[in-house]
DNA sequence: CAAATGACAAAAATTAATATTTGTCATTTG
DNA sequence: CAAATGACAAATATTAATTTTTGTCATTTG
């Protein structure tokens, strides 16, 4: 306690406050109370409240940049690592949402005041996947073309089961057979081939 | 005036208001007001505020479906159709945000109070996707395999472009171009063709 | 007598007074 | 003297009293 006050400190206890308060209940108050100092001793570290969750949020979204890139780095096949990066997406996506949904939605309420951070998180997960991309092509299991475009329209047509605004729609007990048709149409196609 | 009050008259008053008022401020007794008749009146006609929202919900998304079942019905290659079919739907529903973006959220949320109204939506479009895949399947245009999961994968892999809870990302100026992308990795797929 | 009314209770929403929260900064502490 | 405090004003949120709204139904109207 006679130890300086660090900002990962200041995170761990924000984010213990916000479980347990919730994202509209949370005071600075609360969380200067929390860490046994006074709520100005916070503005010494982070700037206004808005700040601090968005560092909040910034390390919530590196819970899942961070597995994805590995994956991203691995050796193997493009095809299997695309597939496995992609469907380690959803999952993680998918089982914070299922596990508690509450807290899932105060995680991405919390991210959506921050349109920085997302935007931020959205092209570091489409440079993880370009990557990938990029080996297919030059190892020739893809089509050649524009990897970053492809790896973006790989990331977009998978939205459904990825992006939290359509987290609603994943308690359906046929999402699972979806991903699989969804994913099935992006690998193969629709158009016959000649 | 002398005359029976018609269902479609009260739909009709009904959507005014809305505009007007905005959902939340819209109350029977407005509309009762705006026909010029007693709030009683209209529980002879509808079972209850809910109902009269689902029965105008349900006409706002005819006005999507409708001018969507015409273009499954003509003649022509299955691949155009299922093309501009899609493109249609997405140029409905984005034209539709940007004109009156809170005009579209409030239908929206007006459509989302009723999950029966939008399951029903989205299982008739769907449905006119199917056909137009059935079409290419036969013609040999489109790879075989089962009509309807293909059709709810090209539905869903397009999400991004017509949900609308994904709305606030369609203002981005890569819009257009992240749909012709994920546009030609559907129809085209990933992999390499052997 | 079918269609509409309007008075009514219960539920929900609004308002305005009250209290909390955010953010600052002159002062205190170790 | 760097780090923390706590008193303060302005902005925001909560609360509880008041009003409006929903839904019903016995009565009225054309």
């Amino acid at each position: 306690m006679a130890e300086p006050l660090t900002r990962e400190q200041i995170l761990d206890t924000t984010e213990q406050v916000l479980r347990r308060f919730g994202l509209d209940k949370t005071s600075v108050v609360d969380v200067a109370r929390a860490l046994g100092v006074s709520h100005g001793t916070l503005y010494r570290h982070f700037a206004s409240k808005a700040a601090l969750k968005e560092a909040v949020a910034e390390r919530w979204l590196h819970e899942v940049s961070t597995p994805l890139g590995k994956i991203a780095g691995e050796e193997g096949s493009a095809f299997d690592k695309v597939r496995s990066w992609i469907e380690r997406l959803v999952h993680i996506k998918q089982s914070k949402a299922k596990e508690d949904p509450e807290l899932f939605a105060m995680y991405n309420a919390l991210a959506e005041e921050s349109v920085e951070v997302i935007t931020a998180h959205i092209h570091e997960l489409i440079a993880q996947l370009t990557k990938i991309v990029e080996e297919g092509m030059k190892s020739g299991e893809f089509q050649k073309g524009n990897a970053h475009e492809q790896a973006a329209a790989i990331f977009y047509a998978t939205a459904r089961f990825h992006h939290p605004a359509l987290a609603k729609e994943w308690a359906s007990s046929h999402i699972q057979e979806e991903f699989k048709q969804v994913w099935s149409l992006i690998t193969s196609g629709l158009v016959k081939k000649s």
